[in-house]
DNA sequence: GGGGACCAATACTGTGTGGGTATGGCGGGC
DNA sequence: GCCCGCCATACCCACACAGTATTGGTCCCC
């Protein structure tokens, strides 16, 4: 498991379909079908239910996305822990790193 | 960030020495030491002071290391929480899934 | 009922990431 | 002073991952 995989699988949850999902990740869908894929079989539960209009969360899906978000909020605090601003805190530059430029 | 690299971190913090870390994840020291390298580059701060002996944690690295533990038994809850497969369970044997099966 | 639209899955290819081996530099212990 | 242990760097190779193109299936609308 990747916290890449646990994130594209929020993100499909959120959206309700793979080809949203992938453009909201701005990767392609056929690689996130496979992350997705790849995590179901690690796990070794389909999370997934496949139909035509998109996907809709399984029993054992249902289970796991309040634990994915919380892995993935437990990596924002963590990166938060060590990041603090060590040069002085300008009042007009509040970013926080919110986004991560995933590039390839 | 990946799982690979919070895993990887708590390993050198726990051993104290690139080396030993290395050894107990069955890679070799070089990818680890360039493991551990970009994750402090990623966060922006040295994790690990580097010594002759072995290596040390800088505050911003103990400042993470709970977080990573954190992350990691966050991962292993949500393993749990979709897992448990009925796999030749006896036929009638009822019991709740009490420990978590260790896997890695 | 037929055609179009949308979505997921698969096949195939290229590239980047990651791990391994080999080597160097540095510091401490005997 | 010599040797040993540890970290860092250079180089190489293989696997995995992302992209493009295509197929199959289902639903909607006309």
């Amino acid at each position: 498991m990747s916290l890449d995989q646990v994130e594209s699988f929020v993100a499909v949850a959120e959206e309700g379909a793979i080809v949203r999902a992938a453009q909201r990740l701005h990767i392609s869908q056929p690689p996130l079908t496979r992350k997705i894929r790849a995590l179901e079989e690690e796990l070794g539960s389909p999370l997934f239910e496949r139909h035509a209009r998109g996907v809709r969360l399984t029993d054992a899906g249902a289970r796991f996305l309040p634990h994915a978000r919380g892995i993935l909020g437990a990596v924002d605090l963590a990166r938060a822990a060590v990041a603090p601003p060590p040069t002085g805190a300008g009042p007009h530059s509040a970013d926080t790193q919110r986004l991560s430029p995933r590039k390839r």
